[in-house]
DNA sequence: AACCCCACTAACCAAAAAGTAAGTACCGCA
DNA sequence: TGCGGTACTTACTTTTTGGTTAGTGGGGTT
């Protein structure tokens, strides 16, 4: 496992947000995790398409570990482990949520940016 | 210069936010550059005590390619570089700021944890 | 004369993050 | 008998990120 030595003296909040935060899916996660309520591993790993085995692992534990993410593991054949998020990793997702609409709004932007430069392109040659 | 290969197709906002957002400095030179308006080079430079120059400017360049950061160099001697924001780049700030606030809260809440086991270590054995 | 300041750039190196492939142990289905 | 599904773990490699050091060139300070 990583060795998590976070936890260091934060500067301000985004610090420690963002070290909480920052890794490739758990953005995504969090948001799975709010929109289903409950989520089990192979669901999740369905539902980020791309996400290896190991970092969803990697990652659910460190949520954990944060306070992010409850896990309960069913003692059952096969085995059943569902993953829902704490009060605090619900607040955090609300947080988030700004920071999507911004980013939304700039997919939007670009992709306009991308039509024109299309046009501009289709344009007939003088 | 790190090669951007970035602007890949995203899968929701919170991705293409984080992309231009992650970098050790990002947040803090977004916050900096909100609070001052207008920043120079070795101004920025002991606004983020431990930043290297290298960083700085990298991040600087890949924030202006993102159209969050405006630079202007005047043709002086000695040279003198300005830095803002983008209407954008004060938007991602904005956006940012509820993230800050979760922060912040969870690092009270992890100081008053600390004085609790601080405490718990204090008590008198019996 | 020696040093500091400005705003960088380049080369090299270390550390962290993420990807790949395989193995675990048990069950149900065909 | 072999495959797929359950939820992982381990070992190894690659990619990405950030840090260190040194150098530029003209000007001002001590």
């Amino acid at each position: 496992m990583t060795r998590s030595e976070r936890q260091g003296p934060y500067i301000c909040g985004i610090d420690a947000a963002m070290d909480v935060v920052s890794g490739k899916w758990k953005g995504l996660i969090l948001w799975e995790l709010d929109e289903h309520g409950i989520r089990r591993f192979a669901e999740l790993r369905r539902g980020l398409p791309g996400v290896s085995e190991k970092m969803l692992t990697q990652h659910l534990r460190e949520m954990e570990q944060d306070g992010l993410v409850i896990r309960t593991v069913y003692a059952e054949v096969p085995p059943r482990v569902e993953y829902s998020l704490t009060d605090e990793g619900r607040a955090l997702n609300a947080a988030l949520a700004p920071l999507g609409q911004w980013g939304s709004t700039r997919i939007r932007r670009q992709q306009i940016q991308m039509v024109d430069h299309q046009d501009a392109a289709a344009m007939p040659r003088p």
